[in-house]
DNA sequence: TATGAATGAGGATTCATTCAT
DNA sequence: CATGAATGAATCCTCATTCAT
């Protein structure tokens, strides 16, 4: 059942629901949230306009619908990295961090609308985006402070660290081009040695 | 006919230019650039809609004279402060990021802009601001790369550490909050502090 | 396939008819014709908007069901009470007058219809509602006349007065509240008694 | 200054809103607030959608202007009628009655908007017809409650006499036609006289 | 220098309606 | 009997822009 209201979605409705979503990602990727309208979405997905609103209520929704999505499959792909990872700080660290940057670059189109048009959301859709984003954070604060505990990392500023350090990863996505000499894998390992270097782990 | 296209302009003129960049950097930065209408600016600056266009031509026009001007400075900044650090790795790299770092905190709506609107900028004008940011990213490179051959910098990959670190002071502007705990100075001098780390100064 | 056009329609079907025609009659009075959607209606009778169709073959039907109802209920009301009021001109106004008041104070939402959103019908169907109307309008005009006739009535404009008596009538509507202080039956009596005094009863 | 921000407007440009509020009154008789668009509305007045919108700020606006309008002139007239009635509750009342359907009947298009598309304005709106409306129905209250009081008049049920007097005039608009047997100047003074038999003059 | 008037195109959204299932 | 899917046309309103004054 999508937000609009309906009954049971059959399957040819289900199938209408993903393309809209798709298109809505790729646009909202290329032209941002106001720049890209609900015809251009609607004309990616192969329906008419009036189609659109069959499966959304609006297009706030459509965007939290995209953000939500994003921000939780993320937040799980990284917890499960670290679930992973066993008891060492830097073993945790560099898992947590090649997760999080692995869904950056596997999912650029997300995670620019993630990091450019996200603050176009209603307060009210706002909050469910930003507490995902604050469990990353507060996963990889503990990570950090842990180490610093155990004497692995030197950083004297592990919170202000912890926080330049998923900002740069986020932020891969401004220059990425899939089409460039770093693959994703490498890109996500490269990081991975950047947050340690950043922490100074010894 | 616009103010380019004009005779000198009177101080009234320029004065009245300024509060309408002024009104569009804040009205940009608050909505982005398609969600903020002329109307909107026009109003923050205290004039009519058409009054606008007798200084700025178009809307792009208006977005670019903003990030053209931003970036530019932020170059002179990083230039001047580099010039004057002397001629060790060390030294230059944190006059560079401190110097960048200050940009981005003492204008933050400049960079905002600069990081989620740049995208919408025309190709023609937007190669003006990629020079500039090309600049900067070059020194900051050339810096690292002399640290590296000079042993003073041990990274193995100085050219993607030199994008990263970019990346993640440029992307300050996605958490700073003046009213938050640290201070801008306190900032800028801290991530002079990580682009070290990153590098793994000796 | 409208109902219409089907077999008998089962019991259900009837209850669902009666359910739609509550919701639209109550939709139109709220918003009026043109302010009330389908899907609103639909939704006030608890079903699709699909299944709206099954019953009625189109919105200006829906309308129109209802307007030609209230007229043909309202007319056969008035009728009744002036063939059981015997002969007397004072007597028969009366009655026709205080069922006609009792109808509109017992049916508002039918009547507040009738008076405002009676003129948006196709003229196809506005005739016989019209018709129903002039019927009532026709007896009540007799009736004054009679009373002319006979002395009981002294007023010098018999048709104007009785035209002018069926509109501040059937417009009790724009007044009345059911929680005032009168009751229907009140409302009704005492509109007896205007009539009365209009024609100028002896 | 029209209720969409402007500052002072040319002589062609009160034309044009004069222009506009006529092509709206026209547009909303005959079709109703909600049956009428701004689309109709603009080709009535013979300009651009948009260029509506640089004099009314919005569509309820459209409609609060005009009823506000109609209602204070409407005021006005009967009130400046009574004052120059003198003493007599009969002369004030007939006064009163034929300045009212005068009004009525010499703007038809503005009262049917009042009859019937009243209920849509928003509350804040509303509020300001209401007072018009209410302060016309005090003093004919006042002028009945004086007559009975010193036996001109016999009505012993004064205010609801009022109320069913108004709504029989204002209501003239349901039947009126300009093509009619009877004039405009005709019709309000036979409704003065159905008001004083309607409150039993003596 | 400054602004009111004007507009065509487009914004998001809802409309009444149809049809296959 | 009932409904989800679908649509073209229309809704109100705002857009960036021009131009005469």
């Amino acid at each position: 059942m999508t937000s609009a209201e309906r009954g049971a979605p059959t399957t040819a409705g289900r199938a209408m629901e993903q393309r809209i979503l798709d298109a809505a990602l790729e646009a909202f990727g290329e032209r941002g949230y106001h720049g890209a309208s609900i015809r251009f979405i609607a004309q990616r997905a192969g329906t008419s306009i009036a189609n659109v609103y069959n499966y959304v209520s609006s297009k706030d929704e459509l965007l939290v619908q995209l953000l939500r999505g994003a921000s939780q499959r993320q937040r799980a792909q990284v917890q499960a990295a670290v679930e992973q990872a066993g008891d060492d700080p830097k073993a945790r660290l560099a898992a947590a961090v090649e997760a999080f940057a692995r869904y950056v670059v596997d999912h650029r189109e997300e995670l620019t609308l993630s990091n450019t048009e996200f603050r176009y959301l209603a307060d009210h859709y706002r909050a469910e985006v930003v507490e995902q984003r604050d469990r990353v954070q507060a996963l990889v604060d503990e990570i950090i402070a842990d180490g610093v505990a155990q004497g692995a990392f030197r950083t004297p500023y592990p919170d202000d660290v912890s926080r330049s350090l998923l900002t740069m990863v986020a932020n891969i996505t401004a220059w990425f081009r899939p089409d460039g000499p770093l693959s994703p894998a490498e890109v996500a390992r490269r990081h991975a040695d950047f947050a340690l270097a950043l922490v100074q782990a010894v």
